[in-house]
DNA sequence: CCCGATATCCCCGGATCCGGGGATACCCCA
DNA sequence: TGGGGTATCCCCGGATCCGGGGATATCGGG
């Protein structure tokens, strides 16, 4: 298993408008065991019509593109190749940028500039199924993911607002907790007014903002 | 500032029900550099009631765990502690309880047995603000925040929806499009049958979930 | 011992949404 | 040139929700 992951040559493409840095990673990659550059792009809409043709593993792609943004690029790169990891890469710590890109489906980040050893590992790491990323960046993902520690309401209406949730009635609220129509009514109201809303469609959309479901 | 956070010793608390690991623990811990092991609990309940006082900076957390599982604990440890650094520690690559415990408020991972320095690595790690993280679950987390390449919905369509999810009503929709409410209407109509819902509510549930907006 | 928070139940009028119909116009592609 | 997809507009009846009342019971803390 580790053996064959070693033996096996990962195929690299790279998406970087400035000409001697998109040359110089190549030059890098190729130096590398294990690894191999496949296809180099000065920007997205060339890599979008070259890429199904060259099929590589891994590619690298610059943030700050001219045309089409480095953004934009991962989620239409995606879609045409829908089983590519994607490594961001940036000059500086670009938080926010990054953050947009691993919602549009890259798996990693590095910055420019990196040891050639770094990027090698960074590669590897996420087409063995990781998703390299800086500390940063790692913790802002998972805190992404982390839901309120304290949300106004209480145990019940925490239910009931899970049930609208799941796009339930009043009624089907009322069967699924046992309790009348009126009851669910009379908590939703408690709902609107601790969370400051005025229809189902706002509660729920707090609910999935606030993470309190 | 590298210098200074050499010069830092970071304050470890441990809940690990077994005797012989948590002491482990808790001497291996003392050995490093830069670390010194401030408190020690065997379950969730005596942390709670003793986490006040120790004030440590990380907390290493057991998942399985005998009364409050290592999860409930996470979350309530964070809400009497919101500052902590709360890193899970389990036996196996236990990933979906990894993850649950990262929603919960954890901010990173590490197997039991691992080498004290990779021990300690973590532990630098998330007091500088990372989340270390093994590679499947880092690619987990990932994956869970990216959105759906293919939507089946028009342009016009998603923009409609975005409305729905802001807590827009039909005639909020209408005058922020430049449309008539009928149109809304008629949009909606079309977004609940290829979203297979019957309320607004539920095509706001849909949204969020499959990451249409 | 009372007060506040929680949870349960009921009524009603007005607002909004849902689903069913139908219609026109544009654009692209076959 | 015609058809499919998109976007726009209109009507109506029944269902559902919203907000405003008011009511009872439990439980825990000051």
């Amino acid at each position: 298993m580790s053996s064959d992951r070693h033996l096996e040559i990962i195929s690299v493409a790279i998406v970087e408008d400035e000409r001697d840095i998109r040359e110089a990673m190549a030059l890098s990659l190729d130096a590398l065991d294990g690894m191999v550059c496949v296809a180099t792009y000065p920007d997205c809409e060339s890599a979008l019509s070259g890429l199904a043709e060259a099929e590589p593993d891994v590619v690298l792609m610059d943030i700050g593109l001219p045309g089409m943004s480095g953004i934009e690029g991962v989620a239409r790169v995606r879609k045409l190749l829908p089983e590519v990891d994607i490594i961001m890469v940036t000059v500086y710590q670009d938080d926010a940028r990054v953050f947009d890109a691993l919602c549009a489906g890259a798996r990693g980040y590095l910055t420019k500039n990196v040891a050639p050893g770094r990027l090698a590992e960074a590669i590897r790491e996420v087409h063995a199924g990781g998703a390299p990323m800086s500390a940063a960046i790692a913790r802002m993902v998972v805190d992404s993911l982390r839901r309120k520690p304290d949300s106004p309401l209480t145990p019940r209406e925490t239910e009931v607002l899970k049930g609208l949730c799941d796009g339930l009635s009043y009624k089907m609220i009322a069967e699924a907790l046992f309790i009348s129509e009126t009851t669910v009514h009379t908590h939703i109201k408690n709902i609107y007014r601790k969370l400051e809303v005025h229809s189902q469609t706002e509660a729920v959309a707090r609910a999935f903002r606030d993470r309190l479901v």
